[in-house]
DNA sequence: TCGGGAACTACACAACCGTGTAGTATTCCG
DNA sequence: CGGAATACTACACGGTTGTGTAGTTCCCGA
């Protein structure tokens, strides 16, 4: 009998240590592989081909749902179980949108979290009713072009329409129009509303 | 030789596991206890005395800066060490000022968190160059009146001069003069950019 | 008791904002 | 080719915003 080969990528050292002690008790798991961040992670999984990586999200260099993207990508079948601590729907359906196998909370208890390791080894999908609810409650995004999201960008630094058009190099009645645009997509009534809902959901880079 | 008795107080069970992992294999440390929140972490410590308590900050229930806080006042002399994943400046001061005797980031290393955990139940302060330049670095926080705070989330919520003198039974130039003396106070220009300011530095709930 | 210093109000003014209507140019697709 | 869609502009209107000046009331501390 096989033992199931498991690579950890997580940028705590006192989680990866969890991990390994918790798997390696484990008679029929082995854990080949530990890496601290995305990029490291996606190497060692093309390195050592691993039956499961567990992944952590948020990390240095390059996070988790796209260290599974390149790793699901380049190793189709690959089998990647998503530890998060987030409870942002937009990340946990962008990491089964990745291709995680599995997707759960880092509070998950030893026992159940080591019985989503085999689930997902065996390839079954894990995701926890807690995270499946928090998806399906997802309010959709926005969908603003890039030019709009740059003019609504402009609006939180607290720019001026005038501002905004010298920027632009087009003319403020033009400005006035599309953030008008942006309001009525956004279903807010003025520029402070946007701003607030652009910051709280993540529209634009801080 | 008596051991150092450690209790771990983190909403991981993972985290849980490594920390108990990692203390146990020294010959000098013993974990005593465990728990899963602040709460709890405040009552077993009572019960438990431990030498030194390492806390996570955010939990439930009970975020781990309040929960230093209860201990230190209720045991004088207990030593706590606060682990981190925020690099937000407000909560590593609040953390020390809450009567930590050391702070160290999540992401250190086994070792060095080992000497972390030695240092701190001998008494020492410990706080990582890194942490402490976040600390120095840090803007000071506006102080605004709590009914000026109360005003900030107003405009935050996108409530017009006229809204808001309604919700505080007040003239609508009163609440002229109010937000302008705020957007003074928070050296910005207009209400947007107050209520950008206001939700990047936490400044009101959201 | 006198003198701040708050908190509130009024008013006026200039600037700024959001929207409706309308017109032009360009591009894309059937 | 013709029509739809897209992007830009103009202008006008009414509402909103931020600030300067100024006046009242009330309370606290010297």
């Amino acid at each position: 009998m096989n033992k199931t080969r498991v690579l950890i990528v997580d940028d705590h050292a006192i989680v990866r240590m969890g991990l390994v002690a918790l798997l390696n008790a484990q008679e029929n798991m082995e854990v080949v592989g530990e890496a601290k961040n995305g990029e490291l992670g996606v190497k060692a999984a093309l390195r050592l081909k691993p039956d499961v990586v567990v992944m952590d999200v948020l990390m240095p260099v390059l996070d988790g749902v796209e260290a599974t993207r390149r790793i699901v990508s380049a190793l189709p079948g690959a089998k990647v179980l998503v530890l998060t601590t987030s409870t942002a729907a937009g990340e946990l359906a962008a990491a089964l949108e990745a291709g995680a196998t599995g997707v759960i909370p880092k509070t998950t208890d030893n026992a159940a979290l080591l019985s989503a390791v085999r689930s997902v080894a065996a390839g079954e999908r894990v995701v926890t009713r807690e995270i499946e609810e928090i998806i399906a409650n997802e309010e959709p995004v926005p969908s603003l072009t890039p030019h709009q999201l740059d003019m609504l960008a402009s609006i939180v630094r607290g720019l001026t329409n005038a501002d905004i058009a010298k920027q632009f190099g087009v003319s403020e009645n033009t400005v006035r129009k599309a953030t008008s645009a942006i309001f009525s997509k956004l279903d807010v009534a003025n520029r402070t509303e946007a701003a607030a809902m652009a910051l709280r959901r993540n529209l634009v880079k801080v």
